[in-house]
DNA sequence: GTGGTCTAGACCACC
DNA sequence: GTGGTCTAGACCACA
């Protein structure tokens, strides 16, 4: 696991972000222990607060909790990972279907385009 | 037309883009007269020299055609816009279809949903 | 190394063209590292952007690559020196044969002169 | 006959050259009388004296005469206009092999380029 | 230290 | 007036 950061946005929401992206691929499964919040930290070259922060924000959105003196784990609700999973997929989808309408494809044509392209290259 | 920049990437890059964009969407239309390097430096806060840069780059690439003294130009080749198009397509396409497999996603997943979505909001 | 200009045509150019005959007669050989930006300008008294300039222009054809924070190197691909020799030399001759044209001498003519000259050196 | 001067080099050795390349090329033919003096400097929008100092050279070399009261001639010495286009040629020459051998090509493989230059293009 | 980018301001050639 | 070029000097990212 690598963490690299961009500084055109908040590290704590890029934090976010890719822990998110562990957890939706598998990599982190459900159930499974974190390291602490000190360990990540260290890991990621971060500050352990804005670890911290990450960490809330994602327990509060449910995909993680936390057992005291025991530490933090994901979420065992494997419905709550494929919401997650399809939201994102969704923002990603209409970010999508944005930027090929600024270059003046309207949704069939891009549909059609894409479907072309994922043949093209079997 | 407004012009905004983010600081993750060069200004001229940037420039490029919005231009090519423009051009794409036909807001320049084929053999249009671009105002002076100086104008559109001015209109866009950019220093000319950087403006000047991002016109150098799109006429390297046959978008654009300088007649001396007089100004520059869209190509009139449509052909070329067409061609341009497709390309930018193909490269949102391209990272599209990356950004959806990191979600667990592969093609034929992420072309049904983009099914439903496009279904979904008519 | 010596460097010099005329005023009849950019610096920019004349270095690019001055490079490429460095490259192309092996003074810079391929994978070798050129001296930094800086250094090359102080060299050639030029300003520090217009080597830049020069340098990138190079880059994009090919002939040389950046690797960040370490420098610039000149390629690796001899391919690429020897077509870029060759392409050169077809200016040089498409040039000369404009100007024996201009004197009187068809390509035939100018061919048998040029074995005269050639013999009558030796 | 259009007139075109660089600033690189003296317009008095311009003159020079375009005159002798009108002569050679038969525009102006042995024994023609040239337009006058003052004629010929308006025509190439240049000071008279600018024009008289080149035809003098010109007639310092033989290639026109002067006849009193009555103008100036190309000369009718078909056998110097002759010597004149291979001197000339042969400066061209001595050019060529010149860059061909900055370019890394010897004599020989200069003129088996030449030729095979000269057949690609039939 | 490396290359990359940007700005400000100047001068030139062309018509 | 147009675009093209050059210089000087600054700041940034990267390692």
């Amino acid at each position: 696991m690598t963490w690299e950061f961009k500084k055109d946005r908040p590290i704590y929401a890029q934090l976010i972000e890719q822990i998110e992206l562990n957890i939706i691929s598998g990599l982190w499964g459900p159930g499974e222990r974190l390291p602490s919040v000190r360990d990540l930290a260290a890991q990621a070259a971060v500050n352990p607060n804005t670890m911290q922060r990450a960490l809330s924000e994602l327990e509060r959105d449910g995909l993680l909790y936390t057992v005291r003196t025991s530490g933090r784990f994901i979420t065992e609700d494997g419905n709550m990972i494929q919401k997650l999973k399809d939201s994102l997929a969704m923002v990603e989808i209409r970010e999508f279907f944005e930027k090929m309408s600024k270059l003046g494809f309207d949704r069939s044509q891009t549909i059609r385009m894409l479907e072309n392209a994922a043949r093209g290259e079997k």
